[in-house]
DNA sequence: TCTGGGGTCCTAGGACCC
DNA sequence: TCTGGGGTCCTAGGACCC
């Protein structure tokens, strides 16, 4: 068996990009693309970057700056991402059939078999770069390892320093030359070590990722678990982590969104959650999936501390799961119903739907049987079945012996909910 | 005035069972 | 009345990703 080669390609500033293939004259202009309601930039163009702009930042705080430096700000588009991505995705896809797609921009390659048609990993490459900029119009980096931290690694080498000409490869380089581009990067940078982390690592005088790999994975995992130990062996070359080929079903379908201005009736929020029930429910009918159970939440703005503040959810556990729009929309409303409170303004609404499953019967069919049996001898064990298999809620709706039981959860402030749990009676 | 929208995994502690 | 261990599952919360 071959030892496992990933290529990480990434596009650079993404959805930048897109919009520059279309419009061509936007090249070399500083910009952003905002998220919803205009409300942040979720795109940095490389200009706008070398300002100092952080993701996510709101943009009305970039509006001196960007008179400054002649920034121009565009509104997301994402069924034209979504389409542009997948026409990446076909492109890598003719090099080697092994790949995943892990985000909207990024794939992993497995390319240790196909290797043997090209005169080198990095050879390869640059073969990819030029063919998804030939053909799609984007640009991208590509990052070569032998497990996907270093590969990912590897990209951030790419993007940053120029010299790559944006294809790193580590497993080509000498090991001294490799671990001096570690020397120099922080650990922050590394796959999966997020602020939180970074700050511990460094208390411990982990500062670089070249500390990060000499640490022992052992004493890794006792102070931050397995991820970590896991992680410190991807950063030696021995791959922990595999290519996920086939997308998994999602576990969970949310559907939210910020209100342009606050809301505050009844009317308007029953509307929102209609919408996102309805487009939750899309999601989960092309997943061919079911929800055992849905949660509203409605929210206050958050920025606004002053002001009242309300986050509130609730859990409707459904005795029939469904992928029906008009059945999940009747019991997210009489969710609303619970949770709604008037004299405040919601800034936020959505749907989760949860429990999912994709054979509906089963869980239907030992529903019955617990409503047969009522509760007795066999009782126990057709509710421990329904436990493992679909969880706790569906177990209290069961027990209860009625058709919709619901979990309220209260508080005044994100994240901190303060949990309040109520068993409210059967709705009809 | 205006502040994104999705997701995942892991762990600790409690409930409950035998 | 007090005392037990092993195991599984759940929830909440924390951390991360794009």
């Amino acid at each position: 068996m071959t030892t496992p080669l990933f290529a990480l390609v990434d596009v650079n500033n993404f959805y930048v990009s897109c919009e520059r293939v279309f419009q061509p004259k936007l090249e070399d202009v500083p910009m952003v693309v905002l998220s919803n309601n205009d409300g942040c930039a979720v795109a940095r163009s490389a200009e706008v970057k070398a300002l100092g702009v952080k993701m996510a930042t709101p943009w009305f705080k970039l509006k001196d700056l960007a008179k400054e430096h002649g920034i121009v700000a565009y509104s997301s588009n994402y069924t034209l991402y979504g389409d542009m991505s997948s026409r990446v995705v076909e492109v890598l896809k003719k090099f080697t059939p092994n790949l995943e797609v892990y985000s909207i921009d990024e794939s992993f390659l497995a390319i240790e078999t196909v290797l043997k048609h090209y005169p080198d990993a990095s050879h390869l490459g640059h073969l990819m770069k030029q063919t998804v900029k030939d053909t799609t119009g984007l640009p991208v980096c590509v990052g070569i390892g032998a497990s996907k931290t270093l590969a990912k690694l590897a990209n951030h080498l790419a993007k940053k320093h120029p010299q790559f000409a944006g294809v790193c490869d580590v497993e080509s380089m000498p090991k001294a030359e490799l671990y001096q581009w570690m020397t120099e990067t922080e650990v922050g940078e590394v796959w999966g070590i997020g602020k939180r982390i970074a700050k511990k690592l460094h208390l411990l005088n982990i500062y670089s990722v070249f500390d990060l790999l000499q640490t022992s994975p052992q004493s890794l995992r006792q102070q931050f678990g397995v991820v970590m130990e896991r992680l410190c062996y991807e950063l030696r070359g021995v791959s922990c982590l595999q290519l996920e080929e086939v997308t998994p079903a999602k576990q969970q379908i949310v559907s939210s969104r910020s209100f342009g201005k606050p809301v505050s009736s009844m009317s308007e929020l029953a509307e929102s959650v209609a919408t996102h029930v309805a487009r939750g429910a899309e999601k989960l009918r092309s997943q061919h999936s079911v929800a055992g159970a849905l949660t509203i939440f409605i929210q206050t703005n958050p920025f606004k501390p002053h002001e009242p503040q309300r986050h509130q959810s609730v859990v409707v556990p459904l005795a029939d799961p469904s992928d029906n729009t008009l059945t999940l929309t009747t019991a997210a409303i009489e969710g609303l119903k619970q949770i709604y409170c008037s004299g405040f303004k919601y800034k936020k609404a959505g749907v989760m739907f949860s429990l999912l499953a994709d054979k509906p019967t089963v869980q239907q069919s030992l529903f019955d049987d617990v409503a047969a049996k009522g509760k007795s001898a066999g009782l126990m064990k057709a509710l421990d079945s329904i436990n493992g298999r679909f969880g706790n809620t569906v177990l209290r709706t069961a027990a209860a012996g009625t058709k919709q039981d619901w979990v309220m959860r209260s508080g005044n402030r994100s994240p901190n909910y303060t949990t309040r749990w109520d068993e409210l009676p059967v709705v009809q």
